[in-house]
DNA sequence: AGAGTGCTTTACGTTAACGTCAGTGTAACG
DNA sequence: CGTTACACTGACGTTAACGTAAAGCACTCT
């Protein structure tokens, strides 16, 4: 066992921390969501990037892409106290939400729909079933 | 006006009447998924093009991929009395049906998720307007 | 010293469903 | 017969978010 100082972890750590593969870490570097520091070549990543990732993580489960979530985390790493952008932010999640659920009704209406071919389907089924006698 | 022998659509024709371009008419006859006769080198498309076609266009609705479709086509293509098939089509429909359903379970509780970070950061909206005065 | 492990960079591959030229043809209108 | 209007066939481009080699350091164990 190595000993990182305290707040510091490979990537490695990071990957099982947070479920990720290295790939995945490295792609988040180059997209500039991360910024791990270097130990000779190799990274290290700080408190301030777990913090990140979390965000990220929890960012693309409500469905923004990488971009957007740049975007609000640089908001953020210019200005953490500006209040305009903090507002930016509950603007663009706002309009975020209101894409998910116009998608949901989308959905409810494809489930529906679905739904009632499967029942048709069934009674035909069911036709078939009775000529095979 | 040009008159089409009765069931022969043009390929523009198509495109007015299920509001699709060119372009997706011919990569769907590339995917082997309509079958359009040929003037020459013209396409005409059948009265069984448009049939499939507006099973494509549902299927796509459903969130089937063309892949799915093509293949769900082709069985009843094959023998449209096969109760074997019919059933297998069936059973697909059900695992997509399972499928959307599990993929709204999902986007409801990211919504949820997202709605009550919104409640958080409305309250820190507030606070920074109060903190503003 | 050799082997093994883990990290690195570089860069091409993947998937779906078309979009977007580029270059050519052809049919009809005036 | 020239122009306009469509249609046709390739074939490469697009987007997102990584996957997957390939090839090479750096360290450590033995």
């Amino acid at each position: 066992m190595k000993m990182m100082p305290n707040d510091l972890m490979t990537i490695r750590q990071m990957c099982d921390a947070f479920d990720v593969t290295p790939r995945t870490l490295r792609f988040y570097e180059a997209k500039e969501l991360l910024f791990p520091q270097r130990d000779g070549t190799r990274r290290l990543f700080t408190r301030r990037d777990r913090a990140r990732l979390t965000l990220i993580l929890r960012g693309k489960r409500f469905g923004f892409s990488l971009e957007d979530i740049r975007q609000i985390l640089d908001l953020y790493d210019r200005d953490g106290s500006n209040h305009a952008q903090t507002i930016r932010t509950y603007e663009l999640a706002q309009q975020r939400l209101a894409q998910m659920e116009a998608q949901r009704a989308e959905l409810d209406l494809a489930i529906a729909d679905l739904k009632a071919e499967l029942d048709a389907g069934e009674a035909m089924i069911a036709t078939l079933r009775r000529a095979a006698e």
